[in-house]
DNA sequence: ACATAATGATACTAATATGGTATCATTTAT
DNA sequence: ATAAATGATACCATATTAGTATCATTATGT
């Protein structure tokens, strides 16, 4: 079972691209994206203007228009791009829903689960897409 | 995004049930079960032949058949479960599929991501059906 | 002004995965 | 023999994921 999914991943692929080769405000077009790294250019578009929308990017229309870098890369989060693309992670939720569990509030399975998923999150918030360049 | 599909759930809720009820070899037939939990029939019949197979219950057919637990709820893994019916999880696999990290042995990413994986994985291996009892 | 090259917005389609049914064969208790 | 169960397997329905198409808008260069 794959936790990542393909826009997410394109999302992180691009992303990098553009921290790798930016020089400070550099436009990329999604065709020039697309073409390097081998993805669809439509759905690429979709996935850009999404992160243009959630102001990861910032956009310029018009002939010699395209996306750029809106923060360092050392402020751009994994755990962040996965949400957008694939909503929270919810690991605890399922098990608990018809309250599988008779003793709801103090449940050791539930506490488990929770810091389960703190971890996870934590660790994913520390890693940026500055970290996937060097 | 939901980590827990249908289908592991059914099976978790199944296995307390069985486990909470269970005087030593008691069998259960699917309708038995799936009356008490309201999961549709023939989908818990499904899943409970795939736990049979995978040797975690032991079936007898025929008139007064059914199912019963071949182990102790304890020795029960969730994360036995999660990849019978879903897979190993893979939290790594994309990002590194087509190397958008350069250095690809000791890159610090990968690293963190398999220290990840293998936390998660090692936590869900401690958490057995009897803890989801108490 | 106009052609061209770009994104914005959005609707649509294709492929795959998930959730669930149906059915016939086999086994066992009564 | 019959009824009550599972075994095996093929099928169907729905939801999610992946990707396309298209028209509108905006900016640039001539």
């Amino acid at each position: 079972m794959k936790i990542i999914k393909r826009d997410t991943d394109y999302a992180v692929r691009a992303l990098c691209l553009m921290a790798k080769a930016g020089e400070k405000g550099k436009n990329f077009s999604v065709s020039e994206i697309a073409g390097e790294l081998k993805i669809p250019q439509p759905f690429l578009r979709k996935i850009l203007q999404t992160l243009n929308k959630k102001n990861l990017l910032r956009s310029c229309k018009g002939a010699g228009g395209g996306f750029r870098l809106s923060r360092l890369p050392d402020k751009i989060f994994l755990v962040e791009l996965i949400e957008i693309f694939q909503g929270k992670m919810k690991i605890i939720e399922c098990f608990l829903r018809k309250k599988i569990c008779p003793n709801k509030r103090d449940c050791r399975l539930k506490k488990k689960l929770e810091e389960i998923e703190k971890y996870v999150v934590s660790e994913l918030s520390s890693i940026t897409i500055k970290d996937l360049l060097e």
